[in-house]
DNA sequence: GATATAATTTTTAGTGACTAAACTTTCTTA
DNA sequence: TAAGAAAGTTTAGTCACTAAAAATTATATC
């Protein structure tokens, strides 16, 4: 009792509401289940709920932040293999990004963790989503300085500005994917990799003298 | 009476609600007008703006779509003006969103129109922001056809695709601008514009022979 | 021009997320 | 072990939103 059986409650508290929450998402779907149910079957009151996580939309997003363990997972053994061209590394990071989302919520649901993310730009709750954000930068970024390494990316090239900007890109196509009921995986992956062939194509003017660059 | 009293009804009716509900919005916020509030003021029911809207926030998309004629005239003016470098037009474009938005609400409440256009998704009134992307796009493509037919632009490139590309990315660093309150409408140029570097940098590898543009 | 009917709005009654504040329980520490 | 601090719970309330019954009101028909 010495060494703060208070912090140790409120441990478990929160890993029962957590737990709780899971498996009555999983089974009765997020609109379905009630804060008051949550809590009656964690044996606390729904006040407590509320001041451990905010919102509803929270407690999913707290979820969620776990299942992210298992997607940065996912996308390590991508880096620790990667294909020859970088495009494909890219794409296939997407590709990765969306399954595993759709194995872990419908889409309906994911527009609510998504909505939540952005209410809270500046709430005490919404730390949560921006540390995934960094996380997964941080992966791209490895990967695109694999490439780098590897002669497949001009040198000159910012790889941190460059993973940013395709970290970013996968993200909007990804919010679109999730947004379209009627968008699939496959689509979502052409319309991302059509992204990554405008981004890399070569751009320059074609009529010959207008060669200053 | 003979072409539709009714028809002339619900939009005398439509068009009362909008307007006690943007001098509302502006002078109080958000969060602090109730739809009951509107509703006296406009002297119908509360259920009858759940009728014509939906939800509360649909009623603020709605408002934000008519604001949104003046910001489609900004950009024609760009169009019709564009500066030498592609980059400088596309950075402008974000700009002027960027701009537009400030003036017309607080990130806040901006964030409660990005979370209510994510979660109506499917949703019988959820077209509107479908709507503005699209016509936003048109004007974006227009503005890549120009720099194209002009030559300052590869022939090759699909300017359709490379306009939904750089269109998509602008979106979601606004989505960024407006999710954070610590950033200004200067530093999200400066994202947006590496992400322009980025994307029109040459990414060719650098170690053989590169003398061929 | 009165009247049936069809469209639309209002009333009513209720659910559920969320909040503030008073109150009670429980841990800690002296 | 008792005072004090730190939770958690109760209570009372607001507000968004919904379904369904009841009341209005435009329209078409005779």
């Amino acid at each position: 009792m010495r060494v703060g059986l208070r912090k140790q409650q409120k441990l478990d508290r929160s890993k029962r509401i957590l737990e709780v929450a899971r498996t009555r998402f999983q089974n009765e779907g997020y609109d379905a289940v009630t804060i008051e149910s949550i809590a009656a079957e964690a044996e606390l009151s729904a006040v407590t709920i509320y001041n451990y996580f905010g919102t509803k939309a929270n407690l999913l997003l707290e979820l969620v932040k776990e299942s992210d363990v298992r997607l940065i997972e996912q996308l390590r053994a991508l880096t620790d293999d990667l294909p020859d061209e970088m495009i494909d590394a890219v794409a296939q990071f997407g590709r990765i990004m969306r399954h595993h989302a759709m194995t872990y919520l419908a889409k309906r649901t994911w527009r609510e963790v998504l909505a939540a993310s952005i209410l809270q730009g500046g709430t005490q709750f919404g730390t949560t989503y921006r540390e995934l954000d960094a996380a997964l930068v941080v992966v791209m970024t490895k990967l695109v300085l694999s490439y780098q390494r590897r002669g497949a990316l001009c040198r000159k090239i910012d790889a941190r500005a460059l993973a940013d900007t395709l970290y970013e890109m996968q993200n909007i196509r990804f919010f679109l994917f999730i947004s379209d009921d009627n968008q699939d995986e496959d689509e979502a992956d052409m319309r991302f990799r059509r992204d990554l062939g405008v981004i890399f194509a070569d751009k320059t003017p074609d009529t010959t003298l207008r060669g200053i660059r």
